[in-house]
DNA sequence: AATGAATGAGAGTTCATTCAT
DNA sequence: AATGAATGAACTCTCATTCAT
């Protein structure tokens, strides 16, 4: 198990779950997805994965533990949980993004605990560190990978020449999170895929007059 | 007290707060900015509101109903907080997209506690019904604000006249909501204004090029 | 409530019990001379004193404040309760010994839930500085009060003229403190009693006649 | 290991620890020297041990057990921990008293950890037979030893030929034990001693000139 | 002989709520 | 309108003990 784009000093201290605490945890990722933090018992989710209260806390010694177990698990989900690669060999820049898209939808449409799950460790995060320790580097993992497609695109030509890398996976990255928040209807979720695409991709034929009248002076 | 987009028949059922109900509200606003609605305790909103908990009670039967105040209180805060206006006496649609930025940049930047409570609303709204009638309009009253901003855009020729405001407003709240949520860094957050202004805006002079590329018939 | 003895700022703070703490109090109280501090449960406590557990919180925070309630009930026990006055309207300096003896012989024969209570307190008292702060105090003035006797005593020429009241009033205090604690039977405190006033009392007179009588064959 | 003073068939009963068993006794010795038996922990007991709890239970069924396995293990303490003799080869019964004290000096002073222990175990054997049955005879053993001495010392004439043995041991057991108890300062605890052999030794020859040296102005 | 894993039965404490005044 | 007192129901956590290996 690992926290994808975590520092080193953090994935070598992640615990490999054995299978009774990871059942506890997966029960505690389940009750959260349905009640949210704030209705998670430890009763309940001992009784949800079938042991003894005491057992819980022998493996987790406090509810704080069992919730950044909750964090852990969650990151080997966004992990090992990928929407089928596009077919294309090489993806060039517009497959990697639309790669993006495309597991944006598998978490938020059908895998839609995990983005509730993912909500309420962000919003816990603000006041416990632990928790922020594993959710913080989800968020820069995420923001980086789109940060070197559009660095790709720009180098392609595919995309606009005048992104910011930087700056620019931050807005993509805003727009699926509030896209997945809010919550969105599924239409309007397209839409932001679509708007995306239409802001970042360069105009075609003719860039010249595209980039004459953007970025000229 | 109003929650601005609201059906009438919710608005004309809010309470106006009296003296003594809406300190406790605010209290217990203050409290849900600081720790949550996870350590929001009646005694400790009834202590820094300087009554007694039986008379938190004698206000609101139950804590429910005070998160609920909370709610009213918070949307009565969006409808009464507004950023100065643009000097502009007829504001054109690009001034008003302006406007909302604006707007965005003070609830964000300026009042983060604002940001903090509608979030934790916004995830309780999903399992609490009275709480999703009041955050429920507040979303869409956004969502139509742009709207209408939008469709004037086109009207105007100032925006890009493929652009579907139903849409395309969904694509800037959930941007906008993004950037409050995640949370972003300030200049990120600037990013994303202006990255929607460039999506938005339509491209000047010899429209051609891109024209034919995206819009002609 | 006073504990005697102790400084003014002790007693300025202590509570006044009303008639519910009280009777929590002194549900703790049997209890701990029942089955020693060791068994003592809030529930238990609550349960004897006809409350709500959540009563006895209302009025002791924690177990520990109870505890150290407990012992100033003791304190005031130890103030209230004393053996009836020898007749003597000005009490000689014997007189007032047989008086810290008859008071002994109340609170360890008749009141043998006072010695067993102290002995648990003593000893919790050196890991708990709030129960120090009461039993402290208690031991000092039973030794001062001794000490004035002994003074006394020596001034009338009563006690042997070699006695030093200060370090005399340990040895008496230490002796009945052993003796209400080891347990002794009744008649070895008896012999307690009496050794320490053959110890004490000054020969009579005459001392051949007291060697005479004590020592002659 | 043997409990001094006690009958045969409790003797013959105790156990003789191995190394396993005896390494546990001693960590539970030292952890109520520390906490009392309040805050003992069978789990704190194996950890210091360096086993595992399962261990401690092969050992000591219950903790009951264990507890009676720190009693025995304090009686072989007493029997085994003794200050230097004095160096007279047939001890006369001055010489044995303050044996006695320069034994009760080195566990109190020396030792502290034996009383604190000691004073918790008497506690508790008020409520646990099995204790009581190891400590009561270390009790009677001890007051049985300085009953000799008296009886010795008044054959001798070295002491007060008035002095009843079995009553006056009880008041010196009582004042040493109080003396531990208290606690008392090193110098009230001299006093102790002092006070003791003052009133069981016999005045000197001529008590004419005892009488003066004491009492004479 | 020794252990890791598991547990039942509480423990103290918390908290929203109620009630008599 | 306002409160001090009181409570039921739960909550997290603890601990001596057991059991399969």
């Amino acid at each position: 198990m690992t926290v994808p784009g975590a520092p080193d000093h953090v994935n070598d201290a992640l615990p490999t779950f054995e299978e009774r605490p990871l059942a506890l945890v997966r029960a505690a990722f389940d009750l959260v997805a349905e009640g949210g933090l704030e209705r998670l018992r430890t009763r309940d989710v001992a009784a949800r994965a079938g042991v003894n209260i005491a057992t819980l806390h022998y493996y987790f010694a406090t509810k704080e533990k069992l919730i950044e177990g909750v964090a852990l698990y969650l990151a080997s989900l966004f992990g090992s949980i990928r929407a089928p690669m596009v077919e294309a060999a090489e993806p060039n820049a517009l497959d990697r993004l639309r790669q993006e898209f495309a597991d944006a939808r598998l978490y938020f449409d059908a895998q839609p605990q995990m983005v509730t799950v993912m909500q309420e460790l962000v919003l816990r995060s603000r006041r416990d560190p632990a928790v922020a320790q594993v959710v913080d580097p989800l968020r820069r993992f995420w923001k980086l990978s789109v940060e070197e497609t559009l660095a790709l695109g720009v180098r392609e030509g595919a995309f606009r020449p005048d992104l910011s890398p930087p700056l620019a996976s931050g807005v993509i990255v805003a727009a699926l999170w509030g896209a997945a928040t809010l919550p969105l209807a599924h239409e309007e979720r397209e839409a932001v895929y679509r708007a995306i695409e239409q802001w970042i991709v360069a105009p075609p034929q003719s860039q010249s007059s595209m980039g004459a009248g953007h970025d000229a002076p």
